[in-house]
DNA sequence: TCCAATACGGATATCGTTTATCCTTATTGG
DNA sequence: CCAATAAGGATAAACGATATCCGTATTGGA
């Protein structure tokens, strides 16, 4: 069970937009190329950031993407689910239906403890994620980031802005 | 990101198996015809409890599985981390190391915001998972199973035990 | 007006994991 | 000695993740 790569991406690409001067774009081209992914492959990931509207998104030379929202108002959760999905981790095959001592159609009635519990942690997975927004990443990355490399890397950022 | 089915697998077989008299065995064919389930695959789910000391075996006829510890002492995390193992379901590709403009040999500075905070969310549901035992969904199936289906299911298991 | 750069989406290929089956070996109760 | 079992290796099918390519529509700038 492990999440896929987009999932990094789209953080990263999201941190890096929520840096980004109010109403500006950043192409997918300048995302890929600073984070050294494939360019047509990380465009499918901020493809589902966009269907998911955490995004806008404009055509044309300097066109690009800018969050939709304030960093304060998006959660990790909404990133992770918008490239993840929102299905949840564990799955009911209703196997309990195949007891051989059943009645006839007992299984219909609804999910049983096994799943609950599993829905449970799964929701405190998600509940911990929905607790931090961009705007928090942000603040700790500028902590974490040496000074020096957080500039240069917002003037290399600035200087392919649309 | 979906868990395997081994893992719903594995935690309807320990809520059996917790139901057994004190030392008697269940074989795998006992469980794969209880649950519908191909038996030689569900073996395979049995045989990462009993690496992870979940369960004990024994071999030849009458032989079988039971739990190695009271359901009391037994997690739903111990059976989880059993079949799906115990890695992370974040894994950090440490693209940081390709930003332009990082100096030489910064990113061996630890996991970054990013990281920590998915990882968090990880041990969120860890300790979700860590939190009930299979004491504890053995009590919760008793409430949910029709009380003639739960007698008649035991007897049938009652039958085949070794 | 035209061109180049871009987002978007469909089609396809590659790769690894999950799912599943089969077979051999060692062990053990009857 | 025999039959039933756990254990584990080898292998294949099915599926999803990863990755690339191309065609279309849009738009800013020359
Ligand atoms: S509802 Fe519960 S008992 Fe039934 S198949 Fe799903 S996990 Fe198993
Ligand atoms: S440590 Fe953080 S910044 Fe570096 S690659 Fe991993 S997730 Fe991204």
């Amino acid at each position: 069970m492990i999440l896929k790569s987009q999932v990094e991406w789209a953080l990263h690409c999201c941190a890096i937009l929520a840096g980004l001067p109010d109403g500006r774009y950043l192409s997918t081209k300048a995302l890929a190329e600073f984070h050294g992914l494939p360019k047509e492959y990380l465009s499918k990931a901020l493809q589902s950031l966009s269907q998911a509207r955490l995004v806008d998104s404009t055509l044309g030379p300097s066109g690009g993407y800018r969050l939709s929202r304030p960093p304060a108002e998006i959660t990790f959760l909404d990133v992770v689910e918008a490239v993840e999905g929102k299905e949840r981790s564990f799955v009911c095959n209703n196997i309990r239906a195949n007891n051989p001592c059943r009645p006839e159609g007992y299984c219909d009635a609804g999910p049983c403890a096994i799943a609950r519990i599993m829905w449970d942690a799964d929701e405190a997975w998600r509940a911990s994620l929905r607790a931090v927004t961009l705007a928090m990443l942000v603040q700790s990355l500028e902590k974490d980031v040496p000074p020096a490399l957080w500039r240069e890397s917002f003037e290399w950022v600035m200087k392919r802005v649309g």
